[in-house]
DNA sequence: ATAATTCCTATAAATTTATGTTGAAATATT
DNA sequence: AATATTTCAACATAAATTTATAGGAATTAT
């Protein structure tokens, strides 16, 4: 129906992978491990991460035992900001940010529909921490180890 | 945030079109008007209105006096199933409907984040008809007009 | 026959997705 | 202090997909 990018995605469990390892921001984990254990490109990762890092999400740190890190704890980082660092904008369709994108806003019947579900989207993400994230992962985790151990 | 593509924002404005200037399932109009009122290429509409003919959402008439024309009345088509047709899948991820899409989706904390958006989205266009979006459209016409009168 | 229209296929342009190469900065080691 | 190592940073390029345009064949009404 409506896609969200690789960006947002691989984006998303890049922050999960963060907030996962995260203890303080001065230990940092380094791109290498997340692209491995996410199986995700390295390279592309270092793309990705870069609009999370001028967005102040995470924090880098250069040279030997650097990497990256969180810049808040994951409980005060929205899923909403992550998305919007990573697509930019934080609606389904242009005009909803710039009303000239379109030429026919005043008699467009579609905008209105467009602008509800963008609002419910919205909400939704405003609601959500990357601790929540975190927690579902973790769940999930255990219960596939249990699982495992059980066979 | 999340992107509607332009064939899922074109062909619904099309169905718009379509429907305002519906009487009965013969009197057909031509896309040539269409890409004229909505300020679309002809050629990019043609394309678009396949998966709504294949879909079986649009009646197709071919030769001279022929044209395009809604299968049904505006008020027994969900937008959920224009937006199905236009953009295939109905998820904002593609693990959602084929989940060996990810490796990971044992262990992911984002796939039950994703699916509690679709699932909101989901909800959403599957209550509104094409009616609802042809009535806005024409309320937002008639408020134009009046303005557009008292100056 | 002619004109109007959808239908089908090809191709071009733009954007997104992904990989490769080199360089710069910080740190650890000697 | 010098050197080597580790890591991010920046730029370039390739592949895939989406967006858009073009030409002409098939179908129908007049
Ligand atoms: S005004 Fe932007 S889609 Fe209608
Ligand atoms: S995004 Fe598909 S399982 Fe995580």
């Amino acid at each position: 129906m409506i896609k969200l990018s690789t960006k947002g995605r691989y984006g998303t469990r890049l922050m999960v992978n963060l907030a996962r390892h995260y203890k303080n921001s001065n230990e940092a984990v380094i791109l290498k491990n997340v692209a491995e254990e996410e199986g995700i490109s390295i390279r592309y990762l270092e793309q990705i991460v870069i609009p999370l890092k001028i967005n102040k999400l995470v924090k880098s740190i250069r040279g030997a035992g650097g990497g990256y890190t969180l810049a808040r704890k994951a409980s005060e980082i929205k899923l909403c900001e992550i998305l919007q660092a990573l697509e930019g904008s934080c609606s389904l369709v242009e005009c909803l940010e710039d009303e000239s994108f379109c030429e026919k806003i005043k008699t467009c019947g579609t905008y209105e529909i467009w602008k509800g579900a963008t609002d419910l989207l919205k909400n939704y993400f405003e609601r959500l921490t990357l601790q929540n994230v975190l927690d579902i992962s973790d769940k999930k985790i255990a219960a596939a180890k249990k699982k495992g151990k059980s066979k």
